[in-house]
DNA sequence: ATCCCGAGGG
DNA sequence: CCCTCTGGAT
């Protein structure tokens, strides 16, 4: 999983999931995947985008996690941070989804829907996901992440959100501007 | 064109 | 704070 995240950066799942069964078929534990060369994790993983450096990433934390963690990927943040390429997105995915630590991984989606929605004010990551969990129970912060990205794909795009199919419309104070940007009368 | 579950460096 | 890294889908 972790592996799958560091490749999720800038990259669709399906993407992802087209790649890595035969990345893990070539390097099942972290010790081949530490040895692996670079040029054939490039050629493996290069449909995925930013492939020099998420090789590079990889392998050395492949690395790390055998020369430092005892081959298992560790289960706190400030461990997981120490990795190469996982930062605090990626570690607070790895959290939530493999340890069910309850996490909430602030990325794009999350930021721009928690702000829009009057969720949260900040506008770094980390501000963001300590504004949400005090919004937002803790039973759910492991989930709450998932639907701000969904709702984010589906709905409340970056540039053109559809206020008009959107379910919370009334609870969100961002909506009466962008339905006016989108009926054409007013710019901005 | 614009977007896809970012991280690291300057 | 900004910039760069990168290919694929729509």
């Amino acid at each position: 999983m972790l592996i799958a995240v560091i490749l999720s950066a800038q990259c669709t799942d399906a993407r992802v999931n087209l790649t890595t069964p035969a990345l893990f078929a070539a390097y099942p534990t972290p010790q081949a995947m530490a040895a692996a060369p670079l040029r054939t994790l490039e050629r493996l993983i290069r449909s995925c985008g930013f492939f020099r450096m998420k090789s590079k990433n990889i392998k050395a934390a492949s690395r790390a996690l055998v020369e430092r963690f005892n081959g298992r990927v560790p289960r706190t943040m400030e461990e997981l941070l120490q990795l190469p390429g996982v930062g605090r997105k990626t570690a607070n995915v790895i959290l939530a989804t493999a340890y069910d630590q309850g996490a909430i991984a602030v990325d794009t989606h999350v930021l721009r829907v928690a702000s829009r929605l009057g969720l949260a004010r900040a506008r770094t990551p980390a501000k963001v996901e300590q504004q949400l969990s005090r919004v937002v129970p803790q039973a759910q912060w492991g989930q709450v992440a998932h639907w701000l990205i969904f709702h984010g794909r589906q709905i409340c795009h970056a540039r053109k959100p559809e206020c008009l199919r959107c379910v919370v419309v009334d609870l969100c104070p961002s909506a009466k501007r962008f339905l006016r940007v989108t009926s054409g009368r007013t710019k901005g």
